[in-house]
DNA sequence: CCGGATCCAACGAGATACTG
DNA sequence: CAGTATCTCGTTGGATCCGG
């Protein structure tokens, strides 16, 4: 016993995995923290997301309760995407992330 | 103007994206944080991993200098691996990601 | 403007068999 | 004991076309 960190149960760490897994899930969650709202504006933040990824995506964070949908039915449509509670609660991991990325920066490919 | 926070740059949580990504490099990284060493210790402690896949990650991560290896070349031939201070600075990213998941537990499949 | 449906390509991961 | 080499397969992601 000469480790002074507890152990890690991985399963914790799982669960958050399954929340951030895919492609497109974090760059979207940071667009919305950055103050992006509408589909389009969503879109153009985030380089090389197509519109059927970030449709895919915005509907399991629905259904998931990471974001908010409100629409407004008159023409032009508009529909307008909002963080959670829940997902706004992931913004220390992030952070974390950000600042290990500004660190350890180094070309990758 | 009337957020708190700073904008994210999605570029810096990229790379640490790229280093933390795959189905079981985050649970190496914890079993060695919880003191396993050895291959088949480390085997052992991660339920489902098969040989062919931990060896890919091993092989990966010292490449990328997230682990060290060291081999008594006896027998029968023993070969350990530690974390470096590289991957040892990753330790908040997952410190928050382990917290994340206790607070939100739930049936996940 | 905001998507859904469909189909296809690419990649990650597992099974199996073999080696120093 | 500690791996490597293939091969197959399921899942993810992308392109394209269509609808409210």
């Amino acid at each position: 016993m000469c480790t002074v960190k507890d152990q890690i149960d991985i399963k914790y760490v799982e669960d958050t995995l399954y929340v951030l897994h895919g492609k497109w899930r974090l760059s979207i969650i940071i667009s919305l923290y950055n103050g992006n709202r509408r589909y389009r504006e969503i879109a153009r933040s985030i380089p090389k997301i197509t519109f059927t990824m970030l449709s895919k995506e915005l509907k399991f964070m629905e259904l998931n309760n990471l974001v908010k949908r409100s629409e407004d039915p008159d023409f032009p449509k508009m529909v307008e995407y909002e963080l959670t509670d829940y997902s706004e609660s992931l913004y220390p991991i992030i952070e974390k992330m950000l600042e290990w990325g500004k660190s350890h920066r180094k070309e990758i490919t």
